[in-house]
RNA sequence: GGUCGCUUAGCUCAGCUGGGAGAGCAUCUGCCUUACAAGCAGAGGGUCAUAGGUUCGAGCCCUAUAGCGACCACCA
């Protein structure tokens, strides 16, 4: 038999245990119609990314689930793979690049990709490595990438199938523009930050009147692009100037004052310039009146050839120059500094410009729809429920998502045009000619779509869709989701109504939503703070058990939580605790003993209390998996195994196992290692390594923990008897030790203990668990008996329900001292009672409360007033 | 402006459908008791943010207030 080394050492066992589990393909699964499938999908790492806690955070939930899934025998699928990511690695590879003095016109789209798919190679897999570190138990079989061919397929297919619906479609809208990244963005990719700008307040002169107009704006460059100024239709003060025009200033142009409801006649002074190019609000005013769109920028942020004298100045210059020669022409009124909330690109932080440019959409608003029923009949369930509020109001509120971008990495768009007609072709393949002037003039689009259009597909597209096939038949739809609640909006939407669309069904049931790892005084973890907690160092030093249930104790779903190393610690020390306890339960093992059996009736009182105690958890544990709450089910494990196993069970048992000619020795052995089994089969899925580790050791074979079963409440295993005994024997040995501590005795002081008690039950019961004393409560012998004779009439004393303790310290005691503990105990004991009496004679508890409770508080009563009595007793007698 | 969350022991946080306030760390007191000092035994410490309300009963439900935080939002 094999015994277990001295110390534990991680970063050794968790090595040679995943290869292990990965060679005996424990993580992989097929489609099996025999079997009740699980299945998660990973949200896939961007190939950029480096593992930090966030995604330890994510995947050890995943893994928690997963493994729990397949112990319990469900067909556990857990998919993983990784995100192309277009716009970060894009960005990546062209900073590469910089460094070689290139730039990524130099090497044409061709030679680009070349370059990326090099990166790819390079440091795809990099993620993956260190999601095994923590213990990932994914189908690495089934590894999948955003851009291989089959999921390029699915994105193709969609693209096409909306197109063909109608909800794709291209067209000329405003949109978020990045000039620094050179492309468009998406409403959700901006970020609004609080900025410091100024207020300028300008002064349109009224054509052919000395009349002005005033009003103000904080892009006073883009003045140059206004079509209209706008005023309140309601709007008294302004109703005889509108269908006049005013004299636009610093250009020649004349433009009209037109009247909008979209303008607040209480805001500033009700007269608002219409920029429709530059402003999505002004781009409606514009649609509304048939408004000219004059676009005044250039990509990269600097004023275009519509700008006259400004061309070609970055916006910023040209607002200072504007602002100084409207001033000098008397058109300023005054510059008032001004907070206000700016659109910024969420990944680089620049000021997005709002532009009307030619980008393919996905109309939203029919697809929505489902997406909210869905949430609204129970088909899809946040987890906690309040996110469920995030998501509805993100899609009731949704406008038309943009996904074209101007980036080279990436799906590209199957749109041809037709050089001669102007016709758009959408295939899979390049056409040879175009299909309605023949003409063979096609070019392609040479935008990409946003990444997230093929993450939208994951769940369905990574098991093979569109082709059909059994394992999308078979697995979705998939069975949760697990993820921070900062991508309900980039990602779970966006995969609902896809899943929706194209097969018909919710992609997930749950979304188990979670929060953020923060440093330890709360702030984010970031690359610029510095303050970011590698978890690779973590399970180097610690292990990554250790790591895992960091990061899953005292922690509800949905909120964010503080990482500190002292935790980890804590947590390693458990493992530790476990370590230890098995390797005590191997050393009183003997060769033949390793495979024994026992009957029921063999067991003694406190083999069936901790059997019992282990089968009540199993159920407790298991109900909070199932709703999640991973956080208390594994605080359930952790009191259970270190006080109630380790620090209660395994010290009564130690005499019985020292004694080898004791009759219940192998039923004790057999109950350690029952027990320490169901332990380390339930705190599995939370800390992997060291439970296989210490169960193959303690089974004594190579197979594994994480392919056994999982612990079911059993009714045979309910000892109610059995558990009121030993508690109540646990309640005398805590008083005792509390009196001796209370006394200063050391341990290695022995005394005579006696246990008075006028029933015959709870003198049986003492009498069966005399030795419980000696070893738990340092006593040197044990008297049972019915009354005090014998017992030196100044003993100490402590009081517990149907019994008294006594304890003859001959050479210790002050009478006066004992006289003021008993009297401590006894205030505790009236109080007590005063509290039940006044629950009970209260008369709405007494009619209305459960019936249940009452006789609880009744027995309570019952039990407080007899030990009230005793000591009463007690301290006349010493009184005397 | 809107929505949501948080406020519980010195610190960080649990507390599920309302029925005698919990953990870890920290503090204090004893212990190297032959699994574990990464340990064992014991102790102290809380008007559960405030004010109302519902209820026989509120940390938990309702209303308002304050402080902190997150997200959403087109006020030029």
């Amino acid at each position: 038999m094999k015994n277990l080394e001295k110390v534990y050492d991680p970063s050794n066992a968790e090595e040679r245990l995943y290869k292990k589990w990965m060679d005996k393909g424990y993580f992989h699964a097929e489609a099996d119609s025999e079997k009740e499938p699980f299945t998660i999908v990973m949200p896939p790492p961007n190939i950029t990314g480096q593992l930090h806690m966030g995604h330890a955070l994510d995947n050890t939930l995943q893994d928690i689930l997963i493994r729990y899934k397949r112990m319990q025998g469900y067909n556990a699928l857990w998919m993983p793979g990784t995100d192309h990511a277009s716009i970060a690695t894009e960005v990546k590879i062209v900073e590469q690049l910089a460094k070689e003095g290139i730039a990524k016109e130099d090497l044409g789209r061709e030679g680009f990709l070349e370059r990326a798919w090099e990166w790819k190679e390079q440091y795809g897999g990099r993620i993956i490595e260190q999601l095994k570190k923590i213990g990932s138990s994914c189908d690495w079989e089934r590894e999948r990438f955003t851009m291989d061919e089959g999921l390029s397929n699915a994105v193709q297919e969609v693209f096409i199938k909306l197109y063909e619906k109608g909800y794709i479609y291209r067209g000329a809208r405003i949109i978020n523009w990045c000039p620094v990244c050179g492309t468009s963005i998406s409403d959700a990719e901006v970020e609004h930050a609080e900025k410091e700008g100024n207020f300028y307040h300008l002064r349109y002169p009224i054509v052919g009147s000395d009349e002005f107009i005033n009003l103000a704006t904080t892009r006073p460059e883009t003045l140059l692009g206004d079509a209209a100024v706008a005023v309140n239709p309601k709007d008294e003060r302004y109703a005889h100037l509108v269908g006049k025009k005013v004299k636009l200033p610093l250009t020649d142009r004349e433009i009209p004052v037109i009247a909008d409801e979209y303008v607040d006649k209480e805001f500033g002074t009700g007269v608002v310039k219409i920029t429709p190019a530059h402003d999505p609000n002004d781009f409606e005013v514009g649609m509304r009146h048939q408004l000219p769109q004059i676009c005044v920028l250039n990509d990269d942020g600097t004023m275009n050839d519509l700008a006259g004298e400004y061309a070609g100045m970055d916006r910023y210059d040209a607002r200072k120059k504007m602002v100084a020669d409207l001033e000098a022409q008397g058109l300023l009124v005054k510059v008032e500094p001004h907070t206000h909330n700016v659109g910024t690109h969420d990944r680089c932080k620049s000021v997005i410009e709002p532009m009307v440019k030619a980008q393919w959409f996905v109309k939203m608003e029919e697809m929505a729809k489902p997406a909210i029923e869905a949430l609204k009949k129970g088909d899809l369930n946040f987890v906690p429920e309040r996110f469920g509020k995030t998501y509805l109001h993100w899609l009731e509120n949704i406008r038309d998502w943009c996904i074209s971008r101007q980036l080279w990495w990436g799906h590209r768009i199957p749109a041809y045009y037709c050089e001669d007609c102007g016709e758009i072709i959408i295939a899979r393949e390049k056409p040879s000619a175009c299909s309605k002037c023949s003409s063979s003039k096609l070019t392609q689009d040479e935008d990409t779509l946003d990444t997230w259009f093929s993450s939208a597909l994951w769940p369905f597209s990574t098991l093979g869709w569109p082709e059909k096939t059994e394992e999308l038949d078979y697995f979705y739809p998939t069975s949760v989701l697990v993820t921070g609640y900062d991508i309900i909006f980039f990602w779970v939407v966006r995969m609902v109504f896809s899943g929706l669309e194209q097969m018909g069904e919710v992609p997930f049931k749950d979304v188990l939503i979670h929060g953020l790892v923060r440093d330890s005084e709360g702030r984010k973890m970031s690359k610029s703070l510095g303050n970011g907690i590698d978890p690779l160092e973590v399970i180097e030093k610690y292990g990554a058990d250790a790591l895992r249930l960091t990061l899953v104790t005292g922690n509800a779903p949905g909120n964010d939580m503080r990482f500190y190393y002292e935790r980890v610690e804590v947590n390693r020390n458990f493992g530790n605790k476990l370590w230890n306890a098995t390797r005590f339960i191997l050393m009183n093992f003997e060769e033949e003993d390793i495979n024994l059996e026992t009957e029921i009736s063999d067991l003694t009182a406190a083999d069936r209390w901790i059997l019992s105690k282990v089968n009540a958890l199993s159920k407790e544990v298991t109900d909070n998996m199932d709703k999640y709450e991973l956080g208390i089910a594994v605080q359930k494990l952790y009191d259970f195994a270190w006080e109630e196993f380790c620090d209660w069970y395994i010290e009564m048992v130690k005499p019985r196992l020292y004694n080898k000619e004791d009759k219940t020795r192998k039923a004790a052995l057999w109950t350690l290692k029952t027990a320490m089994t169901h332990i380390l089969k339930m705190l599995h899925p939370y800390i992997p390594f060291i439970t296989e580790e210490i169960f193959m050791s303690l089974q004594d074979q190579e197979e594994s923990i994480m392919i056994s079963s999982w612990p079911v409440y059993k009714e045979e295993w309910n000892f109610a008897s059995d558990e009121e005994e030993i508690e109540l024997i646990k309640g005398a040995v805590r008083n005792i030790r509390n009196l001796r501590s209370e006394m200063n005795v050391p341990p290695s002081r022995k005394a005579k203990v006696f246990v008075v008690s006028g029933e015959a039950k709870v003198i049986d019961i003492f009498e069966r668990g005399k030795v419980f004393f000696s070893v738990l409560a340092s006593a040197s012998e044990v008297v049972v008996q019915k009354d005090t004779s014998g017992i030196a009439s100044d003993a100490v004393s402590t009081i517990i329900p149907n019994a008294t303790l006594y304890i003859p310290f001959t050479d210790l005691v002050d009478i006066q001292k004992e006289l003021e503990r008993l009297a401590k105990e006894k205030d505790k004991l009236q109080s007590e009672v005063d509290r039940v009496n006044q629950k009970l004679s209260n008369e709405g508890f007494v009619a209305k409360a459960p019936a249940k409770l009452i006789e609880e508080e009744k027995a309570k009563r019952e039990k407080y007033e007899s030990m009230l009595h005793v000591i009463v007793e007690r301290i006349d007698s010493l009184n005397k």
